[in-house]
RNA sequence: GCGCCCGUAGCUCAGUGGAUAGAGCGCUGGACUGCGGAUCCAGAGGACGCAGGUUCAAAUCCUGCCGGGCGUACCA
């Protein structure tokens, strides 16, 4: 049994006793301080006021209650805590548990297969991916592990924003290269795309298509936007490829209007009275419903906003039936996201189907300090430039280290220099490390060991029993990452895991020991088993040599 | 102006209302005749932006300020 299971059972079963009952889940928390216990228990100060007790005195009745359960050395009663020192076997019998489970240990089933649909980089085809959209892609592909573990069965998603202006600004840029690639002196249209990689391609085209546009008429208008949006995705896919990323569906603007969806949304927030006409135009009645504004719906030359395609999407989204949708944006998304929020619940699709994970934004600090990037005017690393400095692993690991809704820094020099002063390699080569000891220890015959035969009294050391105790800790941290839609918590567990094995892999040595050894080989299997998990969900390697 | 996010060590950042606030980097000084030194040990370094409030208990919740970011388009 888990440690936290195991104390809210022993409370449960003390409170039957006293003949008390408490309803909801009996906190159980880890203290900081080693003099506090291994796990400690608030349930007297919730229990007090109702008892019409002294916390201390609930705190004290509870313990005399517990005292003599034999998986605990000592329940202490502590300024209205009651603080559990566990017996080493109960932490033993977790390690036992964990060995069993394998790399299943931590998987859940809550999940229950239910359909989850994860939204991410979505990045208008006009230019490759930047090191913007790279945090998007690990932070997606992160969320989408994670829930994958816990039972959900996940889509990941990209919506593909083939329509629009911005398409056309990106097909009469081409057009631009392409006329200067036949030495015309044909100027990038204001307001388009600046960028360097638009030129190879201008050439290409030059050279195959000859003089075939010379002017920018509608016909050149359809070839260059069929053309530019196919060589973008083309850049697309290999910057995913890069960081290993995969989609499994890829939704198309155009197919939302074929499919009539928009019209159809559009009849659906009619029908609840949620539209209205001003200059021709339609709008959302948004401040209604308490929002600082209303946004336009359809234009009044009768083309669909941004937004309304999105209602659109999410509705449909909802008809695919997922029961969970999260969609993974950038910070100026916020008014969008309410307008959309807003809509759905208009239309009566149930509070919570809907989940955004916002984030702020990377800041890239390089030689020439902190530069604003734009896709339009040229100015951004490409996503592939930064694998290529630093690796696939850095590079999804840095992007997930930092809690989303946070700014990220991201010190472009610091990140190849400093390389080896990583908390990714300090996570990896503990995992290498404990590799390196299964290896020499396969020379001298002490590994593998018979796991379910192992006798683990040896392990003693507070080091080890902590160590234990952080593993046991993995699974409700898997949970809690994937609820709160927080990556980052799996890179401050690694690291704490790592931070404690280092330490006690100087101290104590494992091969040689006499009957220490098989049930140190023990622990630091379900170590490796754990680390290998946690980066696993992160999609980062787990080397057995580096 | 209004809305949302952020403000914690020199830097980058953790910190599900709990007990004496943490990590990495950087800095100072140490540790290799045994399993990988991409490691370990020790030290210096803090008004948790400011002021009120709620609570047995606040970095955490509420209110108001101050600073930074992002929005506030018939762009996407």
């Amino acid at each position: 049994m888990r440690l936290e299971a195991l104390v809210q059972a022993s409370i449960q079963q003390a409170l039957a006793e006293l003949g008390w009952s408490f309803s909801g889940l009996i906190p159980v928390d880890r203290p900081r301080r080693p003099e506090h216990g291994d796990l400690s228990t608030r349930l007297p100060f919730m229990l007090a006021p109702s008892l019409g007790k002294a916390p201390q005195e609930v705190a004290h009745a509870l313990a005399q209650r517990l005292r003599h359960n034999l998986a605990f050395a000592a329940v202490r009663p502590e300024a209205g805590f009651l603080n559990f020192v566990l017996q080493p076997q109960a932490l033993h019998a977790v390690l036992k548990e964990i060995l069993q489970d394998g790399l299943a240990y931590g998987r859940s089933s809550v999940g229950e297969g239910r359909l989850l649909q994860v939204e991410f980089v979505s990045s208008n085809p006009t230019g490759p991916l930047t090191i913007g959209h790279l945090r998007q892609a690990a932070l997606g592909d992160v969320l989408a592990s994670l829930y994958e573990d816990q039972g959900w069965k996940v889509v990941r998603e990209y919506y593909l924003n083939d329509e629009g202006r911005q398409i056309d600004l990106l097909a009469q840029s081409l057009w631009a290269r392409y006329r200067q690639a036949l030495g015309h002196d044909e100027p990038v249209p204001p307001g388009g795309y600046q960028g360097a990689y638009l030129v190879p391609l201008g050439e290409e085209l030059a050279k195959a298509w000859g003089d075939r546009y010379p002017v920018w008429t509608e016909q050149a208008r359809q070839v260059f936007r069929t053309e530019a949006v196919a060589r973008m995705m083309d850049m697309i896919h290999e910057d995913l490829q890069a960081i290993g990323v995969r989609f499994d569906v890829w939704t198309r603007e155009g197919d939302l209007h074929r499919r009539g969806l928009v019209s159809e949304a559009l009849q659906a927030l009619r029908d609840k009275g949620a539209v209205y006409e001003k200059d021709g135009a339609q709008w959302l009645h948004s401040t209604a419903e308490g929002l600082s504004r209303d946004v336009v719906l359809v234009r009044s030359d009768g083309t669909p906003t941004y937004t309304m395609v999105d209602i659109a999407y999410h509705l449909d989204k909802w008809r695919r039936g997922f029961t969970l949708v999260i969609d993974v944006q950038g910070a100026d998304h916020v008014d969008e996201q309410r307008q959309v929020l807003l809509a759905l619940k208009i239309l009566g699709l149930p509070h919570g189907f809907l989940r955004y994970c916002l984030h702020q934004f990377v800041t890239l600090k390089g030689e020439e300090g902190v530069q604003r990037m734009s896709t339009r005017a040229g100015r951004f690393l490409r996503l592939t430039d930064l694998v290529d400095a630093v690796g696939r692993d850095v590079a999804r690991y840095f992007m997930v280290m930092r809690k989303p809704e946070s700014h990220l820094v991201f010190d472009f020099e610091l990140a190849k220099d400093t390389s080896m002063e990583n908390p990714v390699y300090y996570v990896q080569y503990a995992h290498t490390r404990i590799a390196s000891v299964f290896r020499e220890g396969a020379k001298s015959g002490e590994w593998p060991v018979d796991t379910p035969q192992v006798d683990l009294s040896p392990l003693t050391h507070p080091e080890e029993l902590a160590l234990v105790k952080e593993l046991d800790r993995f699974p409700d941290m898997v949970r809690l990452a994937a609820q709160e839609l927080a990556p980052h918590l799996v890179c401050e567990y690694l690291e704490g895991l790592a931070g404690l094995f280092h330490p006690y892999y100087a101290r104590v040595r494992v091969l040689g020991q006499g009957p220490a050894t098989p049930a140190r080989l023990c622990l630091l299997a379900g170590i490796k088993l754990v680390l290998a998990r946690g980066l696993g969900l992160l999609g980062v390697s787990a080397p057995e040599e580096m």
